[in-house]
This record gives C-alpha cells, sequence and structure tokens, in this order.
DNA sequence: GTCTATAGATCGATAGAC
DNA sequence: GTCTATCGATCTATAGAC
C-alpha cells in the first residue's frame, strides 16, 4: 500500500525517476547550450550517465524529450515576480518590478530558453505557445494587475493596464534583450533602463494629465 | 581591358557569381526555414541547382556560408526606415515612423534572420554583432535622430535622443516581437500598438509637463 | 528498465577527371 | 570552376541479452 505515493517522486524517487531527472538535467545543459539540432541523444545519455536504450525508454524521441524539458521547465527558469503592494506612490513599486522583471528575463537560464524556443518554434508551435504561456504572458499578467490596483487607489489613470504592461515591459526589455539573446555585451545598464520606464509611465499616466490633448 | 569591371557583378555576371548567387539565396531560403544546424549542404547544393563541390569552392565551409549570407544579407532585409520631417506635430511623423518600423521588424525575411542568428549567436559573436549593426541598431539610430530634431524644434521636450528611441521601439515591439518570433498568431493589431506607444512617448515628453515632479 | 552493440541513414568535406 | 563519386564520422533509433 505504500507503494504508490500521492505524492510522485518526492518521498519515494524510484530509481527509474532519478534517472529520468538527469536525462532532463542534461538535455537542459547540453540543448540550452547548443541548441536542439546540433544537441545528439549520445551527448545527452554521456552527461546524463545514462545508456541511450535508457533514454529513449523514458521519451520516445529527441523531440518529445525537447517538448517535454521545456514544458517542465520554463515556468521554473522564468520564476515569477512578487507583487509589492501599491501604497506610497506608483514609483518605488514599479521600479522593483521593473529590476525583477529584467532580473529573470536577462538571466542566462531564461535567455538560453529564449533562444532556443525561437529557433525551434516555426517547426514545433506547440512548444512555442507553452514556453509563451509559462513565460512572457504569465509575466504580463501580474504587471498588468499591478496597474489596475494603481488605476483603482487613483495613483495612476491607466484605461487599460494590459496594454500598459506590455508597452512597460517592451520598454524595459528595449534594446537590451535583443543584444543579449545575441550574445553582445554593453547597453546601457539595467537600472538606468528601469528608471527610465517607470518615469515614463509615471509621466504618461498621471493623473489630471490628460494624454496629448489637454 | 573589360575583363575586370569597376562595378563588380552589375555589368558583366560571370557564370561564377551567378552560381554564388544562387546559392546565397538557396541558402537563406533554408536556413531561415530550418536553421543552421538542420541545414544541409546537400540542400543547399541541390535547391541551388549547384554541386557540392562548387559550393565549397565559393565557401570553404558551412560556417562560413551561413557568416556570409548574414553579412550580405540582413541590410537588405531589414530596409531602411525613411525619416518624414518634424514639421506640424510629432503625432503624424512619430506614427509613421512607428508603423515603418513594425513592419520591417515584424516582416517574415526578418524574423527568420532573428531566429536563426539568435540561434547561432552564442557560438558565432561576430555573426550576432555583424546582424545587430546593420539590423536593430541601424533603425534606433535613424529614430533617435528624429527625437532629436523634435526636441531642436521645441516640439518635445527629449533630454535623451537615444534612449527614447531605445524605449519607443521597445514600447512597440513590446509583446507582438517575441509573439511572431515564437510562431504565435494574435496579439494586439500593430496600428493599435503603435498608437499607443505614440501617445505615451507624446505624453510623457510634451513640453511643460515635468517629467513626476512639478 | 537497463545495458552493449549495431543497423541504417545522413552529414561535412574532399579527390580526381575535365 | 565545375562536375561525379566517395570517404569517414556521426546521428537517430532499435535489437536482444539480462
Amino acid at each position: 500500500m505504500a507503494r504508490r505515493n500521492t505524492a510522485p517522486k518526492a518521498a519515494l524517487p524510484t530509481a527509474s525517476a532519478v534517472k529520468r531527472e538527469a536525462v532532463l538535467s542534461a538535455a537542459q545543459d547540453l540543448f540550452l547550450e547548443s541548441g536542439f539540432a546540433a544537441t545528439s541523444m549520445d551527448a545527452v545519455a554521456q552527461r546524463a550517465n545514462v545508456s541511450k536504450a535508457t533514454l529513449y525508454a523514458h521519451f520516445t524521441s529527441k523531440t518529445e524529450l525537447f517538448a517535454a524539458l521545456i514544458r517542465g521547465r520554463c515556468e521554473q527558469c522564468f520564476g515569477t515576480i512578487d507583487i509589492p503592494d501599491a501604497v506610497g506612490g506608483p514609483e518605488a513599486g514599479l521600479r522593483t518590478i521593473a529590476l525583477r522583471f529584467l532580473d529573470l528575463v536577462l538571466s542566462p537560464e531564461a535567455l538560453g530558453m529564449y533562444r532556443v524556443v525561437i529557433a525551434e518554434a516555426p517547426r514545433l508551435p506547440e512548444v512555442g505557445e507553452a514556453f509563451h504561456t509559462a513565460g512572457p504572458s504569465a509575466g504580463l499578467c501580474g504587471i498588468s494587475g499591478y496597474f489596475a490596483e494603481l488605476d483603482r487607489l487613483g495613483l495612476l489613470e491607466v484605461p487599460d493596464p494590459d496594454l500598459a504592461a506590455e508597452l512597460f515591459t517592451g520598454m524595459l526589455k528595449s534594446d537590451l534583450h535583443s543584444r543579449r539573446l545575441l550574445g553582445l555585451p554593453g547597453g546601457r545598464p539595467v537600472d538606468e533602463m528601469a528608471e527610465a520606464a517607470v518615469k515614463m509611465v509615471v509621466a504618461a499616466y498621471r493623473p489630471n494629465a490628460k494624454p496629448s490633448k489637454p
């Protein structure tokens, strides 16, 4: 009766589950570093200290291994943005969110995910969708909620919080995200971009400052 | 004396130059569609109607073919943004620039370039740099100049035009660029994003509207 | 489930004739 | 420069013993 556990793979990790995890970990390292096509199943098996036959016992194909990896790892790779409460002026909270967002989206793991998923997305649409849902889209959702609360409290005037979140995160990524995806150093410091984006939205959404037509 | 031409490959395209061009064209199709590693030299030769030996006579390796392709094609792939003059209020000009920018950056060719260059950038840094210089960076430069002119004319108050261009293009790309790179449909219409980004910068940079501290 | 060993196909790059 | 033909390595996936 103790054979099957209600919390699977946590209390009693079978040898099989351990190897499966080793395979996923090895696959993550190699796929994110070398890309999908350039990573061989031999290399994955070798790094996971597992035979290739064992590997194929857990994942029926290279494509399936890749899909399982992305689906299982992108939430943990992107982590979460814990939203501060909105009292005390919008700047401080937005600045906190901005830095946390950039920290997540510019982390080596997230950049590796972006690279490999973008590269294979045309051939694996469902993987691209899973990634976007767990990554960028999830981040947008939390930030949108913060803008909605700022509007509700009258601290900012945000008619479309979803749109505001898109514009805000777009400004944060700006050219930095592209640069890092391309492996280039330089660009403006993250806190400078965060500060600039915060100033921009606050200036544009400040109450009593009608947009463009007074 | 007519053997060598001052305008090379234009007036007198040799048979060799024609084949070289065919190879580059075939390589572009295949690399942008399937990625670097998944594209074979056999496939390139076949699509270019050229033998593999001829291919290697023009490009010494697969990597060199790829690098030559990116360097030679990204300017033409990204085209140019012709900047309107700034008289008649900032909205109209910014809207024109915004739509042209999105048209370029969301075109299938540009997206394919992004995908394959980002995927290989960790292993080919010089290619990533060439792409960024000819593509995103060049676009930023022109737009920055427009903000500088708006500031000079007193139509907007833009203390840092480079920063403004980064924020503006970041807002334009927003989540749309990521979605398209991931092959996902949907997202907001381009003209809606353009309008929103224009409104945001105009509201934030409007003269007599001091940012955040009156 | 896990291993060793290998099938069968394909890849990047080259040799040699013309 | 361009071709045909091929080498040697490597890849995905599987067979069969345990």
